[in-house]
DNA sequence: ATTGCAAAAGTAAACGTTTACAAAGCCCAC
DNA sequence: GTGGGCTTTGTAAACGTTTACTTTTGCAAT
């Protein structure tokens, strides 16, 4: 049906290296004939099949790109800073999300690379025990990590310092006066931007002096998040005044949670996020969070590929500046209550509730 | 580098052929062999290279994507239903965000032809005037529209009715007992939806009794918006004591430019998005707007689709149901204020401060 | 042992490109 | 008009598959 290069070559009279040449802009073609190709073209509504030109070239010009959630604003930001640098660039891009499942992953790096993607970009949920990447590597083909941070194995990534970040929120507490600290995180299994986060606060959290915050692994479900609020505030022991969130959309529905417990943002509890979403600064209290460079961060990912695959020196780990924005869910301390001010010494509690 | 199917032959001491087959399940291919074809496949570590295949078949089982944003949730929704549907079926996303630009709109869909996608799924700016679906339909290439809503020309597409929902936005305000209405709207060049909404906004207002809304059209930033609704309510006239927004970002937006000119949402001014992001139910106020079943209708794009190029019937207009959501964010008219009761009639006005 | 037949395996062409190489054409200087 | 050199053109072989068609194989019945 569609027209190729041999009947664009039979309509013009010339050769199909003819036409490959003119319409590549590859070698030179008579003004004379290149107007006869041209018309063909035009009355054949030719347009070159990547496939074939793809086989050939071993290289189809396509950026693949795995992310867990399309419907998290961080992943949608970084993804249009992808979009941007690589249809800039002439590639196009094959989305795959794997809604937070390991199997999809794998089968989504498969997939991609049986489709002959020249590269990949991808946050995965644990990169330092990654089947696809493995995989990847084996292969030889290009990737470069978004918003992941391997500890061990040496891997291209763009991300922010979590750990450092995690810390500053913890700082950031303390000097607001909170005694008490507690993290709400997204799973850990699911994700090492989790892990590193935490680590971070916990570590800063102690080394302020204060003891170690409670922390809460959640799932992603509204009604569940709600249930961890109130069993963390039921407790009548030494509960937190200040809460982290290992991300923003974590962060809003917590706040809605202790809200409909009838605790009051920031005056009861102050509530940090991580990301940075725009949705943030719209919210009423408006959100305090570490904010990334998301779409830079997407940008840079892509622009770092795509130098590699033109020859330019392989994409590396860099870690762009994160900076925390105040907010109005962040304040100072409540008041203790003055009956009882000494430290009733609680230890560190663990409520795992993800699946 | 990468092991072909004829190194696998080889080393299985089969032909080529056997190989397809065992690897397709087309064919049978006796237990021994199989087993050497198996083996040979696990040491090269072979995977089929789709690109060869591609062409041989005359089909990729991919689909091409574009949208005109990634940023805002509702086509990120859309998205990931779509996702969902196409990855079970064992096809390929290839996307392109447009930024609402025509040009990149008409070269997205080039360069996914060019890849030879099976089908496309789009959001576009104006599909009764659309160069892209055009060659689409020269070329013979099966795709679904998702939000638009072609007037014209017949067009598969899956949407809400848009002109209904705006006009039950506008029956809603009236009940609330508001009489002087405004419309908030984003730029109706790059999209038919707003055209449609504002449409049915305009007409059901009228209907109501009321005279006609007064109509903005804003460009996407913060500053351009704030500018418009101090503008608004500066005039000494009769303002609108309700304002319905194109869509839930723009509504965001616009409370929080409302709330910096000092005027409290729903006291003062009632707003009604459009689209029912999940961010606005987290708001505060909560916000009032027409809810698009988005993930669906990007299930549903999708599955018409996969359905059509499986040889059942072709994509057919669907409209879904969409409903309003009461939020927080749009009540009761202010009480008028009591010295100036009469209606001191005020032609509409129209600014338009779009590019 | 032959024969017949079904099942398995192999051969080679095709899909739409690009490009090395060879051939031809053009132009100019002699 | 001939030769030389440069530009333009054409031919054909890849690239990695699938598959129609042909050939071989295995097996059971005679």
């Amino acid at each position: 049906m569609a027209a190729t290069i041999k009947d664009v070559a039979r309509r013009a009279k010339v050769s199909v290296a003819s036409v490959s040449r003119l319409v590549n802009g590859t070698g030179n073609v008579r003004p004379k004939s290149a107007e006869r190709i041209r018309r063909a073209i035009e009355e054949l509504g030719f347009r070159p099949n990547a496939v074939g030109r793809s086989l050939k070239m071993a290289s189809t010009r396509a950026i693949g790109v795995v992310v867990p959630s399309i419907s998290n604003p961080v992943f949608a930001d970084a993804l249009a800073g992808i979009n941007e640098e690589i249809r800039a660039a002439g590639y196009n891009l094959m989305l795959t999300v794997t809604d937070y499942d390991a199997a999809n992953e794998a089968s989504a790096v498969g997939a991609l690379m049986g489709h002959q993607v020249d590269g990949l970009i991808l946050t995965v949920a644990d990169p330092d025990d990654c089947a696809s990447l493995d995989m990847l590597e084996r292969a030889g083909v290009p990737y470069v990590l978004v918003y992941n941070q391997p500890g061990g194995k040496s891997r291209a990534t763009i991300s922010v310092d979590n750990v450092a970040a995690g810390g500053e929120v913890a700082r950031t507490l303390a000097a607001f006066g909170h005694r008490s600290l507690g993290m709400i995180s997204g799973s850990f299994e699911a994700s090492d931007r989790a892990r590193a986060r935490q680590a971070g606060f916990v570590d800063e959290t102690v080394a302020s002096g204060l003891h170690a915050p409670v922390i809460c692994e959640v799932d992603f479900i509204d009604g569940d998040i709600e249930q961890v609020i109130a069993g963390l505030y039921r407790s009548d022991g030494k509960t937190p005044t200040a809460l982290f969130c290992s991300n923003d959309l974590l962060a809003i529905s917590v706040i809605g949670a202790l809200r409909r417990c009838n605790l009051k943002v920031p005056e009861d509890v102050s509530v940090i996020g991580f990301d940075g979403i725009s949705a943030g600064t719209h919210l009423s209290p408006t959100l305090t969070t570490v904010v990334q460079p998301s779409r830079e961060m997407g940008r840079l990912a892509a622009s770092q590929l795509l130098g590699h695959l033109n020859g330019q020196e392989a994409p590396h780990t860099t870690l762009l500046p994160h900076h925390l924005r105040l907010g109005e869910s962040a304040g100072q301390a409540p008041q203790p209550v003055p009956a009882d001010l000494q430290d009733n010494s609680q230890p560190v509690q663990k409520r795992n509730l993800a699946r």
